[in-house]
DNA sequence: GGCCCCGTTCGGAAGTCGCGAACGCGACTC
DNA sequence: GAGTCGCGTTCGCGACTTCCGAACGGGGCC
């Protein structure tokens, strides 16, 4: 994690490549390298050399992104024992539910969807299989910073702090552990309008032999969420798939 | 496409430690030296670069793929034009049938899956959004290469060749041209058991403005797919979804 | 305690990358 | 239709980076 020998620059410069293709949805030599500021004949280079590794496109000219990320992020996804291990189950639970069901992992201090299944009334709210959000600002999250080394969470806290999505998101770090506190104790965790507003979520660990392998939940509109009835009877569901996931994943195939 | 400059062999290089580590599922610079053929020394700073791109992971020293390539590849996918105009007829498409929908795009002369919806009785074959096919072996891709034009598809015949998947794969050039005029006329095409042993398909192209965009289809047990009536019945609501799609991609969101 | 293997760091030498200039091509202007 | 502009692409030389072997420090296993 020091910094003794500086990356190499070369490979750094092919990512922002990348980076500035995703933004500019695919471009030329000529805009690349104005938008990086270096010569066209450098940003050709990497375009050539990106297109040979088959992550970028050229059609024509234009260089854009090619599938390769969705392929290879896929196939990530797919290798992954625990998203195998709860696919069927998450799907299963958002036939029965109707709501989205949502499998987190938790990667480089930030939690990283890693698959949602939607039900017949579940909330279009823009939630896609590898998005990216704060740990904090959500139930799925919470359940994970509760359940993590306590060293850890309070590194990833330290390292990214509280950052506000919607003004109920926890920004202060004494509630928030105050809060991971009961999360640990009740075994699940819940928000709603903390990341976005009119959306609210049950989420729990998932714990194999003692080790955190992620988290589960349910993302419902806020006002189906606050029945406190329909809470309860999500939380039993969902307790339930954990516990068939836990199973599954710890002699499944 | 000349190969007038050598691409850069650096930047190539990191590639090929992102192929090694998808290989090995994670490892530390000594096993990407040994599997590369070079020093630990060069691949250390590979990794560590590699690492700051944040698409390497590094945990305790053993470096791994991180999520970051599904993240890139779920926002590609969720930007494009075809998939947003898409994805809730896909959904109705699955939930009426009860059988797998699957929207395709061709890149690069092959097939890619874009997003797949899969119904309550829908197969389980591994067929996952980013997957990458030949595109003569089932009926979304001979949906394609019959709607290309004409010089493009036989550059991607030539390029690709004619893959044999099954015993029942269509290998010889004319066969295919033949298939492929047929389709033409139809304006769909169907398969079965030529990608995979029990599979069968029913595809059609989406035209926008008299541009190809791509494919949808659905897919089915060969059993059930040998019924006349029943193809029929698909065919027919594939080819509403269609309209639909094509009407909302042209005018909508 | 000693061994081995690993991840990591370092500094010099070889070689690749980076750059500016120039080419060929198409579109658009006059 | 000639001229101009802007684009993607190519080329070759100088300078900076990558590359490598050797050495360091730590962890696990005998």
């Amino acid at each position: 994690m020091t910094d003794g020998t500086p990356p190499m620059k070369s490979v750094i410069r092919a990512f922002e490549v990348l980076d500035v293709l995703w933004e500019v949805n695919g471009a030329g030599p000529s805009e690349v390298a104005t938008r990086m500021d270096v010569p066209k004949s450098t940003a050709h280079v990497y375009l050539r050399t990106l297109e040979e590794t088959g992550y970028v496109i050229n059609e024509g000219g234009e260089y854009r992104l090619s599938h390769r990320f969705l392929t290879t992020g896929s196939r990530l996804k797919h290798r992954s024992s625990l998203f195998r291990a709860s696919e069927a189950n998450l799907r299963e639970l958002a036939r029965e539910t109707g709501e989205l069901v949502s499998l987190v992992v938790e990667e480089a201090g930030r939690s990283v969807i890693l698959h949602v299944e939607s039900g017949n009334r579940s909330l279009e709210l823009g939630i896609y299989s590898g998005m990216v959000t704060p740990l904090h600002t959500n139930a799925t999250g919470k359940a994970i910073l509760a359940h993590l080394p306590a060293d850890r969470t309070d590194e990833i806290i330290d390292t990214h702090g509280l950052e506000r999505l919607t003004d109920e998101t926890i920004t202060d770090k004494e509630t928030l552990h105050a809060e991971l506190e009961t999360v640990c104790e009740c075994g699940y965790a819940v928000d709603w309008n903390q990341q976005v507003k009119g959306m609210g979520l049950i989420g729990a660990p998932i714990i194999v032999d003692e080790q955190l392998k992620g988290a589960a939940g349910v993302v419902c509109p806020t006002g189906r969420i606050k029945d406190e009835t329909y809470q309860r009877e999500l939380l039993q569901k969902l307790e339930g798939m954990i516990d068939s996931i836990t199973i599954k994943y710890r002699y499944g195939t």
